[in-house]
DNA sequence: AGTTCGATCGCCT
DNA sequence: GGCGATCGAACTG
């Protein structure tokens, strides 16, 4: 069951608004997919710790293209990340997706991702989401709109509390509150 | 439960 | 040439 695609104004908002109204929504690609449940904000000039904060590069160049685009981006020389790009085109700012909540295609995750041995940890971290969902640098700079990765709000609503807080992993501006989470899901990549 | 450390490589100075 | 928006295994306590 299908749902539409949140549509690009969903996404051509503060960067912030959109980390923070990610959580809930479905990411699908292929046959599997997942309930978003901890984002993180990635700021234009001033955020020290965004790709973005020195201005364009090849690598980043489609953070500051249309919003609702994936940035895929390979890191650790084993890992990629995705990001869905906010703000309107020609200012920067893109969102982590750090953790899902697995839902269709739990078997196949599981055999792309043999050592997590519990459900919970199939897609608990930004390198073991692309993983479990097969998302890789190919998919960098493709509609998040239109596909093959798709956004979309979930058939039910559902209410739960943001929880907040520094972004992980980082050194530099590491105290913003800019990491948003599902609060209480055993999803997140930590509490 | 918490800490340390190795793997592995593209990007940018 | 150094380092990074990570992960998982190995180790300690």
């Amino acid at each position: 069951m299908a749902r539409a695609p949140l549509k690009r104004t969903f996404y051509a908002r503060p960067t912030i608004e959109v980390a923070q109204d990610l959580l809930g929504k479905i990411i699908r690609h292929g046959s599997t997919s997942g309930r978003i449940v901890e984002t993180e904000a990635y700021l234009g000039i001033g955020d020290l710790a965004a790709h973005a904060a020195s201005g364009i590069t090849n690598r980043n160049r489609v953070i500051f293209g249309p919003p609702g685009h994936a940035y895929v981006y390979f890191i650790y020389g084993m890992y990629e990340c995705l990001n869905i790009v906010a703000e309107p085109e020609g200012t920067a700012g893109c969102v982590l997706i750090r953790a899902l909540e697995p839902i269709e295609g739990i078997a196949l995750m599981r055999r792309r991702r043999p050592a997590a041995h519990r459900d919970e940890d199939l897609a608990n971290g930004p390198g073991k989401l692309t993983r479990a969902l097969a998302i890789t640098l190919a998919e960098n700079g493709c509609d998040v709109t239109r596909g093959p990765i798709v956004v979309s709000a979930p058939a039910k609503r559902e209410n739960f509390e943001t929880g907040v807080s520094r972004r992980v992993g980082i050194t530099k501006s590491a105290d913003l509150p800019l990491r948003y989470f599902v609060k209480g899901s055993r999803f997140v990549s930590r509490g």
